[in-house]
RNA sequence: GUGGGCGUAGUGUAGUGGUUAACACGUCAGGUUGUGGCCCUGAAGAUCGUGGGUUCAAUUCCCAUCGCUCACCCCA
């Protein structure tokens, strides 16, 4: 065939709308039960404002993004992540005037150029948040549990909680260099992949799947062990209040991972992320952290923030998974039959006021048999077909026929009114 | 970017070195006179991904290419 969706990308059909309503429709409502507002950014931003804010050095920024120049010459970027927008909306609108700190959610999609596989697309959607302003251990708890909520609430089972601390500006330096001792101790151990790029970014290595570097970094010091006393008090503070959670029944029980680091540059501290249970391929349905540097890099004053990101293609591929069923799309109530061209005309206008009347409502396709409409009726899942003929005109009646159940057909006037008050 | 698997009607599959490529589901139409679902009958629908090669002959064998898919990398 000619044309096709590009590579990584899908089309969302009719018949699987009824898993994206569900998953968008619990999403704002678990987000606005945790007081959240959301904020639709641009689909593609400057270039400039992903290069500063995700950082130079990150894969997306390397190798994923969509970069090109538009008409007037300005190089823009398709969104490949929600968080420097939102910072960048922040800055840009003055939220630090508002009531700190500042609560976001956003739903949309996502683009990064990569090889499409399980669980991945180049363009993705995500369910996003976002608490602005506030440095304390109770947000990094509160995102944490409204994450659960969410995930919770959509019916997934089976999910683990994983959290690590990846410390600060003031104490990652010292820790990477004990981390980088240890790594060059074993360099002949790591994969070849690692033996050449550990130096640039040791935390990586912790991520690794090989056997080499996990024999490594089964022993390597954990970031955990050597935070500086700030650091070690925030996520002393934030594991209380996530076992509080947990004791209360809002929380799964967490696990502290010290192999859990981040991607982009500029996380700090709180780093953590729900998958599920069964782990292959991609798995990560949600994933997030603190990122009190970020603001300041991109141009505003010092302001603390934490958020997550959760990719509903991932999320849709665990409800079906788990079989868990959604609520179905809406049905259609009626459909109009006819015999005969004047009462074809006639069932045009009574399906309009109908439809005004808040039914949904269609014409059965014109120059075919009765039975044929009868059939096309049935399989387009309509509750009642209205049967009218060219002799009924005369009469200005109509037949109402249920199609589901098995109620009886009754005669009804040519009266929207009556009509819809009939079809219960 | 690297590696594995796969490419036959809308969908899911079968099949063979040789006349009109099969089946199921779906679609459409009929099963007489104004009524769906079950059943029966029929029809439409495939350049067998694309290009090249081997061969008297290829959908079937070989190569390339493109696409899909899974995994690595990385990430939601």
């Amino acid at each position: 065939m000619a044309f096709k969706t590009p590579r990584g990308t899908n089309d969302i059909l009719p018949e699987d709308q009824a898993y994206w309503s569900y998953v968008w429709g619990t999403a704002e409502q678990v987000a606005a039960s945790f007081g959240f507002g959301r904020i639709d950014t641009p689909m593609f931003e400057d270039t400039s404002l992903f290069r500063h804010g995700v950082g130079e050095e990150t894969d997306i920024v390397e190798k994923e993004m969509y970069s090109f120049d538009d008409l007037g010459g300005d190089n823009i970027t398709l969104k490949p992540e929600g968080t420097a927008p939102v910072c960048r909306a922040y800055i840009q609108h003055g939220m630090s005037n508002l009531p700190q700190p500042v609560r976001l959610f956003y739903e949309n999609p996502h683009f990064r150029y990569e090889r499409p596989q399980a669980g991945r697309v180049r363009q993705h959607h995500q369910f996003g948040v976002e608490i602005i302003g506030d440095p304390s251990p109770q947000v990094d708890a509160e995102i944490i549990e409204l994450g659960w909520t969410y995930l919770s609430s959509l019916g997934l089972k089976n999910l683990s909680l994983k959290i690590n601390s990846i410390g600060d500006g003031a104490c990652r330096p010292t820790y990477l260099e004990l981390l980088n001792a240890h790594l060059e101790h074993y360099e002949d151990s790591l994969c070849d992949d690692h033996r050449k790029r550990y130096k640039v970014n040791p935390l990586r290595v912790l991520d690794c799947k090989k056997p080499g570097c996990q024999s490594v970094s089964v022993n390597a010091p954990a970031s955990v062990d050597h935070l500086c006393d700030d650091c070690r008090e925030h996520f002393e503070l934030l594991k209380g209040t996530l076992d509080d959670l947990v004791a209360a029944g809002a929380l799964i029980p967490y696990t502290v991972d010290n192999r859990l680091v981040r991607g982009l540059d500029y996380y700090n501290r709180t780093v953590f992320e729900f998958e599920p249970a069964d782990v292959k391929g991609q798995s990560t349905i949600l994933a997030g952290g603190r990122y009190d540097p970020l603001i300041e890099i991109l141009g505003g004053k010092p302001t603390p923030g934490i958020g997550f990101g959760s990719g509903v293609e991932r999320v849709i591929l665990n409800l079906k998974a788990q079989g868990i069923e959604v609520p179905e799309a809406r049905t259609l109530d009626l459909i109009c039959v006819h015999i005969g061209d004047n009462a074809r005309r006639r069932l045009v206008t009574l399906a309009a006021t109908l439809r005004a009347a808040g039914k949904s409502v269609i014409v059965a396709p014109e120059g075919r048999s009765m039975k044929s409409q009868m059939r096309y009726a049935n399989n387009s899942g309509a509750r009642y077909a209205l049967i009218l003929g060219d002799r009924d005109l005369e009469q200005g009646e109509a037949t109402l026929r249920p199609l589901i159940g098995d109620g009886k057909e009754v005669q009804v006037g040519l009266d929207a009114a009556v009509i819809a008050a009939e079809m219960v």
